[in-house]
DNA sequence: TCATTAACACGGG
DNA sequence: CCCGTGTTAATGA
């Protein structure tokens, strides 16, 4: 686990701790559609990202979706930061985008953990402030951008967070994420191909250029 | 004008 | 047959 911790996240913390974290935390296996945090849920341990990347979405009562934003390796979900030490429920729904890799820290640790040392503090706060900025990011494409930019931007993030140029969804899936329609999302992704920027297929899309 | 909903046909697995 | 896809018509914001 030791060396795994230092290649994404050795930068950030020193040597003691990074032996912590690997002392008291469990390394956990996630597969692809798993759903990691429900909203409403409280959360009893803390995760790093190790590989692999976690979809974090927006539910509302009917079950609606929203996609937020993606966590990557070298992440941590600040939703969970916030659960864990306020014990507060969790607004957010996180799915595993593909098998991926986490270490999972109990909330106890953290605690100690932030007392002890000045470089997880930095990291809880520089983690804040990064998915604070994503979630603008979200709500500046639905408030500013039209749904063929948003689409645009979907599968930009998409080929970046699978480092693959072939979108592995549905038409049905990526509505979900943009929460729109199916007939819109063909639509929109049926001008693309004319343009020859993808290449649609069933259960794929290839992105040829965007 | 553009999104949504419902409906239908087509075709591949 | 089931599901994903492409398209259209009606309706509404």
């Amino acid at each position: 686990m030791i060396e795994e911790l230092n290649s994404n996240y050795g930068h950030f913390f020193e040597k003691e701790l990074l032996e912590e974290i690997s002392k008291d935390s469990i390394t956990k296996e996630v597969l692809e559609g798993d759903i990691l945090i429900k909203p409403g849920s409280y959360i009893k341990s803390m995760p790093l990202i190790i590989n692999g990347a976690i979809k974090i979405l927006r539910e509302d009562q009917e079950g609606d979706e929203l996609l937020l934003y993606f966590l990557e390796k070298g992440d941590t979900c600040a939703m969970t930061l916030s659960c864990c030490m306020g014990h507060h429920k969790s607004e957010i729904k996180a799915i595993a985008e593909m098998d991926s890799t986490l270490i999972m820290i109990p909330i106890k640790k953290m605690e100690e953990w932030t007392a002890k040392y000045s470089s997880w503090r930095s990291f809880v706060f520089e983690s804040y402030h990064k998915r604070l900025m994503e979630a603008i990011e979200a709500i500046d494409n639905i408030a500013f951008l039209n749904m063929d930019e948003r689409l645009l931007k979907y599968l930009k993030d998409k080929i970046k967070v699978n480092s693959d140029t072939i979108v592995h969804n549905t038409h049905q899936e990526i509505a979900y994420d943009l929460h729109t329609s199916r007939v819109v999302i063909s639509r929109l992704l049926k001008k693309l191909e004319v343009d020859g920027r993808i290449e649609l297929n069933r259960n794929s899309i290839k992105v040829i250029s965007l």
